[in-house]
DNA sequence: ATTTAAATGCAATTATGTTGCTTTAGTTGT
DNA sequence: ACAACTAAAGCAACATAATTGCATTTAAAT
């Protein structure tokens, strides 16, 4: 997922700010989704706090990033895929977090079609796995 | 989902302390999973903070409720099915989370099984889908 | 009833997230 | 290239959520 800063911000019609692009580089550089805490513990010495959340809430509202919530509670980001826009996230793939490093990873697995009960209407769906990567299921071979 | 308060807490060998007993009780009065912050609000005159928090946790490791996490990263908690034990969680059945209403339900439908990539091994599997409620999709019929 | 161990409550601390306002820095038009 | 305008960044203060250590209380065991 090689995406370009600059180009993204002018997609959305987001000013061009080193800050903006900064964290978009960051999160660019692993396929695996990166938690607030460490967004926060990388660029804490360049971006403000404050700046970074809202960063993030803004490309999260553009469809730039999808959040993904882990069992602690914690966010995690990722990019979107191209599919996504501002009014509808297509980020309908598991997520696999691993229980050992902790690291989230966004499958190439669609999340499945069900069926919902009578009532219920189902705009997103949202599927977690939790387990061990294939990184630490080496380690652990190793050891 | 009945259960008896005193029971559950003779099963796990718990101490049975009036706090514990209420929490149970609390839990078990709604099918719908309760937030903690609703919980807190319900409880906080009875029970100091954190109390409750580390009541929740035990209950949470001994397999008595699970913990269910909304998009904002709160902790909701629902009583466990039968199956469970403190070694293994088998609430693998798909959460209904409201947009409207933000309850969240325990469906009684089964994560379905899929396939990880080489390398990823999975334990537990969590789906939660995201939209309207049965109570929220009729009051908006009525406006 | 006495003892013992565990659970509760309280105070203090740390982490996490939000809001209002001032300053800084992109963008637009000339 | 410069001025003017507007949006974003930074800062301080605040609000909320979660954790830790310790004194006190309470349930269970003898």
């Amino acid at each position: 997922m090689k995406i370009n800063p600059v180009d993204v911000l002018k997609e959305h019609s987001l000013k061009h700010t080193k800050q903006r692009v900064r964290v978009l580089e960051e999160i660019a550089l692993d396929t695996v989704a990166i938690s607030q805490p460490e967004l926060e513990k990388k660029l804490g010495k360049e971006i403000d706090r404050v700046t970074l959340y809202r960063i993030l809430n803004i490309y999260e509202d553009k469809g730039i990033l999808h959040r993904i919530m882990d069992m602690n509670g914690t966010a995690n980001y990722a990019i979107c895929s191209t599919a996504c826009t501002a009014d509808h996230h297509h980020d309908e793939h598991v997520h696999f977090n691993c229980t050992n490093c902790s690291r989230i990873y966004c499958l190439d697995v669609k999340v499945p079609k069900m069926t919902m009960p009578e009532g219920f209407k189902a705009a997103t769906i949202n599927t977690t796995a939790y387990g061990i990567c294939e990184k630490c299921s080496l380690q652990v071979k190793e050891n």
